[in-house]
DNA sequence: ATGATATAGTTTCATTTGCAACTAATAGCG
DNA sequence: CGCTATTAGTTGCAAATGAAACTATATCAT
């Protein structure tokens, strides 16, 4: 039952694909998977991002972001930036530190990604992707 | 980067689908997700089980385990036999009242996967678990 | 046998997590 | 405008987690 259980299998696997990623962020950069997200999230929006809307785009919890955009402030690798028109919010953005950080990580990454999915050809990669996305899609549809 | 990184894609989508389990689990039958898997694991194991046996097969940490199997003693839903080639440990199995909660929640947990994996043909469900189970071994094979 | 080492399981403690209450600013409605 | 309701973000608190210390038993080498 619970071997073939989906749900379990899919926790399993990412509880192991998980680990081995955060362990290896937190070595080679000193960075949480949190921070992490962050500096990837603000990087891809270099007009700056609220904390809400990073919070929006990946799910984690609006005190996790704001946890880890105030460790990542204090170690200046990302700053806020002014709101115009919300002054509840700031606009986070990276610092030249942080763009380093980001450019030095993403190789990483990939390597790391591609030495999990190793003995996958392109075609599986994107066709488990395209899985994910669908599970995300039903059970976002609240078709639960 | 961060939206097509296959880590965080595997961790997004077993945040929802494990957020849905989990709180289905504890409205129907007031069981956390380690709780579920115990009962799951000592049931197909009727000639009973160990605790680092459960730990090893579920790689939940032992304090996990231990938790909650102690939960389930106390609810009388789990039992210890003396384990005569080893007493530090003992055999654990289900009690009547633990096999009835079995046999009710395994056709609403298949029920839930049915759902969450409703859009899939039983081909692609076989494919994705295959898949899982291919990237359990790469990196449970340490080559990472 | 006897002492040294290892293992099963529990307990303790520190860390992480997320809900709820709070503060500050905004928006909507009279 | 001015009052109420809402929202962005932080802080406080309680629950969950896991590493490390601890207890009891087992194994192994002499």
């Amino acid at each position: 039952m619970l071997d073939k259980f989906l749900p379990y299998r899919l926790s399993f696997t990412t509880n192991l694909v998980s680990e081995t990623v955060a362990s290896a962020y937190e070595a080679l950069f000193g960075l949480r998977i949190p921070e992490w997200r962050l500096i990837a999230v603000v990087a891809e929006n270099p007009e700056g991002i609220t904390q809400q809307a990073i919070g929006l785009k990946t799910r984690m919890d609006k005190v996790t972001v704001s946890r880890a955009a105030a460790s990542l402030i204090d170690r200046h690798l990302l700053a806020r930036q002014p709101h115009r028109a919300d002054q509840r919010s700031h606009l986070l953005t990276l610092t030249p530190a942080g763009h380093e950080l980001y450019r030095a990580i993403v190789p990483k990454a990939l390597e790391l990604e591609h030495r999990i999915f190793s003995r996958f050809s392109e075609n599986e990669i994107a066709q488990f992707e395209s899985m994910l996305r669908r599970i995300d899609e039903i059970v976002l549809d609240g078709a639960i």
